[in-house]
DNA sequence: TCTTGCATACTAACATGTTAGCTTGGGCCT
DNA sequence: AGGCCCAAGCTAACATGTTAGTATGCAAGA
């Protein structure tokens, strides 16, 4: 069950740095029922990567780490197999899944989808209160970049894209660009930011607010597809230095 | 929230006729683990009417009448919880969702998102293969047509749809997107197509198909868009006539 | 008549017991 | 030595028992 490390050429084509394992949080730290807790709990956990691609998760170790019955456990495990974070082989085991590019890229076209759909409807809508919002939140990623805050930078630019969301006035669509978008996270945070792509992330986002403050929603679309785009350049390469991590195709 | 002087006031509205109420399709016409069958028969009747907007879900019942015991039942009310079909109230009782139009406008400017996506997607990679199955569907809803069979049109109709969503390649977007029209199709089946309206449709069927042919994303991006557009402005009006099966607002 | 308090009868949520199927490993036969 | 078979020990899936919280109805008191 455990993944051997398969051999290793002399130099990877790419610096991949797994995070360290960690215990599961316990459950005080999220709100909810005890299955929507533990649903958390793990989910956190295997997108932080301490349970790894191909782990074998054992229900009767988690239950007991985090003090509940199985019952808990099993629907939090099924709404991760929804979501396809863990693959359910029936009457055998329960494994966090691999990566699969397939998957990859299809969550990258379905949050492009959305988040065009949604930039462009919010070019036409914004109130100047939530263009406020977005020209703080600008502000904020340039004083982090200015302190090489990286992690900082990160957080705000995922809280941009959210801001974008949820001035649709569509509840879902945010949590479902997440979720479609889950994947692509947890591929992300293992390679580093190239040379002077934060800076370049900066100048996107900025192009996305200019077209957004002119109210011009075909240039919307398009900063935003451009900034989009760029990610998945950079993560294809990560399936060839670590195929450890992904699902045979 | 003014009602616009289209009636005269002593007919109501709109005619609406709800399906007659029918016993849950048996397990055996389904596939898959028991809680699956469970959903997937419990979505039917929520879907064909049969369970309505407002009634208790009676676990109990359900068990009984399925012959299964709570747990795939909880494990399938679960799912449609997720989806929002049914509502959940804790410690007291689980409810057939009311319609809610907000609702209904979120299913449908995600199904727009999506779909223009795909459609502006397919354009570009469309294979002579693929065009076949498009024009032979479209036929096939021109001969539908002659025959007044609107309930096959129907049918043609979404598989047209799905046709053009699978051939992005993406297996979950067909998926997604009817899970996310789920709210606008329960309402749909209320009301009677406007007279000639069923011919428009095909027209616009014929124009998407049209630009995918052309191989001309920017066309087909607004076929569809013109396509999609139209079913919304048909819902509204089932709110006034119909209060009683949507959320209050 | 209207309110208040309590007993009752529901429910979801959780815990635990049971079943059936897959994998694995070891011994036996070839 | 190598392949095959069988049994033991996993697992998910399902059944059932338990707990605790909410609505409801009725009776008693203001």
């Amino acid at each position: 069950m455990q993944d051997a490390p398969r051999q290793a050429p002399e130099v990877p084509a790419l610096e991949v740095q797994l995070p360290p394992r960690r215990p599961l949080r316990p459950l005080d730290a999220f709100a909810g029922s005890l299955a929507q807790r533990v649903y958390a709990s793990l989910r956190e956990a295997i997108l932080s990567m301490s349970f790894r691609p191909g782990d074998s998760l054992r229900k009767p170790e988690i239950c007991a780490q985090l003090g509940v019955s199985r019952s808990p456990v099993s629907e939090a495990v099924t709404r991760l197999a929804v979501e396809h974070l863990v693959r359910i082989v029936p009457q055998t085991g329960t494994y966090v899944a691999r990566f699969s590019l397939a998957e990859i890229r299809e969550g990258a076209f379905l949050r492009e989808a959305l988040e065009l759909a949604a930039v462009e409807n919010v070019a036409q809508t914004i109130t100047e209160d939530e263009l406020t919002q977005l020209r703080h939140n600008l502000r904020l990623q340039q004083a982090l970049l200015d302190d090489d805050d990286f992690d900082g930078f990160y957080q705000t630019d995922a809280a941009m894209h959210e801001l974008i969301l949820s001035f649709t006035g569509y509840r879902r669509v945010a949590a479902l660009a997440e979720t479609s978008w889950v994947h692509v996270n947890r591929a992300r945070q293992l390679i580093l930011p190239a040379p002077g792509r934060v800076q370049s992330t900066y100048a996107e986002h900025q192009a996305i607010l200019a077209a957004i403050e002119a109210r011009d929603p075909v240039a919307a679309r398009a900063a935003t597809r451009l900034h989009l785009g760029q990610l998945i350049g950079f993560l294809e390469p990560l399936a060839l230095a670590r195929p450890d991590l992904f699902e045979p195709d």
